[in-house]
DNA sequence: CTGAAACGATAACATATGTTATCAAATTCA
DNA sequence: TGAATTTGATAACATATGTTATCGTTTCAG
C-alpha cells in the first residue's frame, strides 16, 4: 500500500530506506496462513514472489475477496488501523517469499513522516486511490453479470486466472466454482459475444 | 465526511468554523439531481434536513448504492480527489435542505489544515473509517442473502426503511423490489426465524 | 514411483431471483 | 377535489445459480 507510491514522492524515499532493514524476509509454501481471521493484524507484508489470497470464512466455506502479487504490499487495513481482529485471513497460494515489517515500525515510519511536508498530500492520494479501488471493485460487483466479470477479469487481468486456482477465482467473482465452469464452457463454444 | 470528525479534533474547530461562511443554503423539492452521473463533483454537500441517494445508472436502470440523512455530508470522493467523471448521480429523495461548500475552499480548508499538527491523524482516522465502511457493505453484499441484509437493515436502520421507497432499498439489499416484497411478505407471515 | 489430494468439467436436480403484467392503495399536484 | 403518478403486493413464468455427486486429470508429498 504505503509502498507503492515510492516512487511519486521520492522527497520521502530516505523514510522508506531506513526501515527496510527491520524487515523480516520469509520463505514459506503454499496455503501459509500470513494473518488468521479473528487476529489483530500485527504486520504489514510485502510480496517478492508468489502471491496470496485474502479471504473470510462463512459457515465453513471460504469466500475469495483479493488477491495480490509479486511486488504487492498489504495488511488488513481496519485490524492494522483500528486494533481490532481482522475481518479477513491472509493465505499464500503459491510458494512465496515475503517481508513482514512489523506494526511498531509501521507506527514509527507513519509518525516521522507525519511532520514532512509532503505526508498530507501522499495520504490523500493513498486514501483516495484506496477507496476509488474498493467503490469500483464494489460497483463492479453489483452491476455486471458474473459472465461480465469473468470476461473482464480475462482481458484485464489474465494473469490472475492463470496463476490462481478456479475456485478461488470463483467466488471472487460471485458465483460458486460450477458455475464458473459453466461459464467458461459457453465461452468456449463460442455462444457468447463482447 | 469532514465534518463528521469535527468533535474527535476540537483543536481544529475554528477552520471548520472560517469555512462555515462560505457554504450557499438551498432549498430543494424531491428527486433534485445534485450531482449528475459523469460530471465532476464540484461540492461537499451538507444535509440539514431530509434525505438523499447515492445511485448509478446501468442500462437505463437505476441502482442505489448509498442513503444520507441529517447532518450527514457526501461529496463523489473519488470524483472530488481525482478530478475525474462521478461514477454516481447524487439526487434528493425528500424535500430537503442542504449546504453547498464549493471545491475551491474545500481544497483550501484542506491546505490550511495540513499545516497542523493533528491533520495527519485526522486524515488516517478518516480514511480509516471510511474504508472500514466500505469493507463491511462490501463483506455484508457478499456474505449474506438479501433476507439477512434485510433484516439487519430493520434491526439496525429500520428509519432508512421507513423513509425511503421499496424500489430504491431493493437495489441497495441487491435484489429486484418484487423480490423484496416476497422477502417482506415471507417475514410477515413467520416464515422466517433469525 | 505411487497413492492421495486437489482440481476442473459435467449432469441432474432444487431453489432463488428476475421479468412482466396486473391491481389496489397511497400520495402528489394541478 | 379529482386525475395522475407513485408505490407496493402478487401471480405466472423464465432464467440464473447453487448443490451434490461423479469422473477424469493433474499435482504433490512420502
Amino acid at each position: 500500500m504505503l509502498f507503492h507510491f515510492r516512487n511519486k514522492f521520492p522527497q520521502l524515499n530516505p523514510f522508506w530506506e531506513k526501515y527496510l532493514e527491520f524487515q523480516k524476509r520469509m520463505e514459506v509454501p503454499a496455503k501459509t496462513i500470513l494473518l488468521e481471521e479473528g487476529k489483530i493484524s500485527q504486520n504489514y507484508i510485502f510480496i517478492e514472489k508468489g502471491c496470496v489470497r485474502v479471504f473470510f470464512n462463512n459457515n465453513g466455506r471460504d469466500k475469495t475477496v483479493q488477491f495480490f502479487f509479486e511486488n504487492e504490499g498489504l495488511t488488513s487495513f481496519e485490524s492494522f488501523i483500528n486494533n481490532t481482529p481482522s475481518l479477513f485471513a491472509i493465505e499464500t497460494i503459491e510458494p512465496s517469499v515475503i517481508f513482514l515489517l512489523p506494526k511498531q515500525y509501521v507506527i514509527e515510519l507513519i509518525d516521522e513522516l507525519s511532520h514532512e511536508p509532503y505526508f498530507a498530500q501522499l495520504i490523500l492520494q493513498v486514501s483516495g486511490a484506496r477507496q476509488t479501488h474498493y467503490i469500483n471493485e464494489f460497483v463492479s460487483f453489483i452491476r455486471d453479470t458474473p459472465e461480465e466479470r469473468y470476461h473482464k477479469l480475462l482481458n484485464k487481468r489474465q494473469y490472475i486466472i492463470k496463476r490462481v486456482p478456479q475456485h478461488y477465482i470463483a467466488f471472487y467473482l460471485g458465483v460458486s466454482s460450477v458455475h464458473l465452469s459453466r461459464i467458461k464452457s459457453k465461452l468456449a463454444k463460442g455462444k457468447v459475444h463482447f
